[in-house]
Formats: structure tokens, C-alpha cells, sequence
DNA sequence: GTCTATATGTAGATAGAC
DNA sequence: GTCTATCTACATATAGAC
């Protein structure tokens, strides 16, 4: 722990993440996690049980890296709005990928929607910590229904990602952006 | 032609259209194909040369399909905004399956965008014959950007059943239901 | 047209040498 | 901890009898 070991866990973890984004879960192989990390099929289960656990540790950092970047929108302002601003940008930060694989979060929920329900679960974590982390902002704003407004604010983003995938449309994205922070900041604060 | 041939056909399309939907195209097998229909495995070649020709004579059923749908509406009322309100109802009248598998349309563009691009551009012909319908309907209202509004309704419609069978609410689709009627009705008709 | 048997490839997972 | 060889299951697809 905390030697090679570790190090080798990461890479597998690392490579499975982008993986599970570019080809999903179930069309990622151990072959093609060891071919983009020259570590061989059968070491895998020295790390992890089975490739449900690799999605779990896949989950598990996204989570981690999704916080930071939450963080990251908290620190940027005190003001609710620009936070909300900073993590709608997300959008065109991302937008190379968006436009070609859809968001990595939102696809691996609908994929695994369709299995048996305990993988579910785990995928939506990051949705979770999106959600509540919106409900603190629009809480921030004395919005009333804040829960609402996250479910809301998510829901424009998916869809601007499903739509703009399908048709490979870039331009989408900037236009739907615009009109999500008009909307952004037409949010009251008493 | 015409004859048994044809209705077997058919039923493959059919249960391979449900099977697509609530296990995703590649995670239907040809045994789960066979067991829904009782037609052996092999048969299947008989009709269709591959997998992905299974999936073309979907796509194709499904277009055939909404395009009723689309007509339906267009029965129902002259007025293009009606026409947009019932076009928005199949969001609580296919709610039941939305709650659990998200949109059939947009979760199997999301999986075979992650495949080779010519599957990709199979699985968008029935987003690509809404958006159409739509624009003709924007159109008839005057609006000046028909087509932005058309992306701008199935995106909102898209986010909606994403965020809905992530955290499995009902509600949340009625709720949304109700503000996207708002926005329809207050398109402008010069 | 219909069906069984089978070919071929690859998936996830395991055993055991080193 | 690392790696190779291999197991078992199941995928798509084919061959050929009926």
C-alpha cells in the first residue's frame, strides 16, 4: 500500500475512467484497459474483484475530481450566481468531448440504468453530489424551491449534451450556454 | 414475401425494438432476441445479415412509428401550438418507461455515439425527424429561429428523462412537463 | 423457410509459477 | 506483486439437413 502497488491501481483506475466515457462500460474489456495500460489482464484481480469494483473505483474518483471542481467554483466567488456561472462553463470547458461522447456522467447513468439496479446506484453519485451542491447555491439565493432549480439547471445541461452529441453540434453548446446563464442570473436573491 | 417470412420478421423487430431499449443494443443477444420471440437463434440470419442490419430495421420501425405519432398530433388540432402541447404529453404518457430506461431515442443515440460513427448516424434519424416536425411547427408560429427553438424543446425534453431515470422521479417529469408547456404556449404567433 | 449443430472469437475470471 | 496460461461462458455468425 502506498508503493507500487497503488500506483499501478491509479493507472487502471485512470485509464477505465476514460475508457467507460469513450466506448461505456460494457464496451470497455480488460483487453483494452491493458492495452492503454501495458499492465496485463491477469493483474487486475490483484487490485480489484471484478470489473463491477473497477466501476465503483472509477465512480469513486469522479466524485473526488468533480468535488474539486466544485471547490474550485466556490472559491472563484462568494456570489451564488458566479458559482453557478463557473459550473455551467463546464459545458464549453468540455466541449470537444461533449460533442463527440456526451456527458461522461450522464451517459454512464443511462447505460447503467439499464442493468440491474445496484450499478445504478453507483453512477448516479456524482449526479448526487452535482444536485446538492446546486441546492446550496440556490439556497444561497433564497430561492424557495432550490431542490427544484438543481433538478432543473441539470436536466438543461443533459439535454444540451444528448442533443449536441447526436448531431455533432458544437455551435449547441454555446448558444444553449448563453441562454442557461441568462437564466443563471435572472435567479432572485432577496 | 409477404407471407409467414415477413411476420416473423416483424416480430423480431419488435422485441428486439423493447430489448434495444431496456437493455441497450449491446447488451441484447441474439438468445435474449430468441427467447422473447421463440424463433431460434439461427433463423435470424435468414432475415437479416448482422446485428447492426437488426438494428437499421428498428431505427427504420421507429421512424415509422413516431412518424404516426407526429401525424397524430398534427390531426389534433390546426393550431402549431397544440400541436407542440401534445407532442410534449409524450413525456407523462410514456412516463412509466422514461422513470426507468430514460428515452428510448436518446439512450440508445448516447450508447452508439460511443460506437463507429455509421451506427451513430442510424440511431439519430427519429431525433432528426422530430426536429424537423418541430421546425415546421416553430415556422408556422413565425418564429424567426425555428430550428434553435426545435433543438431548444428536445434538449429540455432529452435533460428531462435523463435526470428522471438517473434518480428515478416521477414527479420530476410532471413538474417539468408543466414549465415546458409554459414555454410552448408563450411562443409568439405574429 | 425452419431448425440444429457448430465454428470462431472474445468476454470476465482463475490458477499457479516466479 | 507480477505475469502467463487457461477455464468457462456466451457472443455473433455459418453450414447444412430437413
Amino acid at each position: 500500500m502506498g508503493s507500487k502497488g497503488e500506483n499501478n491501481r491509479q493507472l487502471i483506475v485512470e485509464a477505465a475512467d476514460q475508457l467507460f466515457y469513450t466506448r461505456g462500460y460494457h464496451q470497455t474489456s480488460f483487453r483494452d484497459i491493458s492495452d492503454a495500460t501495458g499492465i496485463p489482464r491477469g493483474n487486475f484481480y490483484y487490485y480489484f474483484k471484478t470489473k463491477d469494483d473497477i466501476l465503483n473505483a472509477v465512480v469513486e474518483s469522479r466524485v473526488e475530481v468533480w468535488g474539486e471542481m466544485l471547490h474550485a467554483c466556490e472559491e472563484e466567488s462568494t456570489e451564488p450566481r458566479q458559482r453557478l456561472l463557473c459550473f455551467s462553463n463546464m459545458l464549453t470547458k468540455f466541449e470537444d468531448n461533449i460533442v463527440v461522447n456526451g456527458c461522461p456522467i450522464g451517459t454512464l447513468c443511462s447505460e447503467l440504468a439499464k442493468d440491474e439496479r445496484n450499478l445504478q446506484e453507483v453512477s448516479c453519485a456524482v449526479f448526487s453530489l452535482m444536485r446538492s451542491w446546486l441546492v446550496e447555491q440556490f439556497t444561497a439565493l433564497n430561492c424557495p424551491d432550490a431542490d427544484d432549480k438543481a433538478m432543473d439547471m441539470l436536466a438543461r445541461m443533459q439535454g444540451v449534451t444528448v442533443m449536441a452529441s447526436a448531431f455533432g453540434d458544437r455551435e449547441f453548446i454555446h448558444r444553449s450556454l448563453s441562454e442557461l446563464q441568462v437564466w443563471i442570473v435572472s435567479q432572485t436573491l432577496s
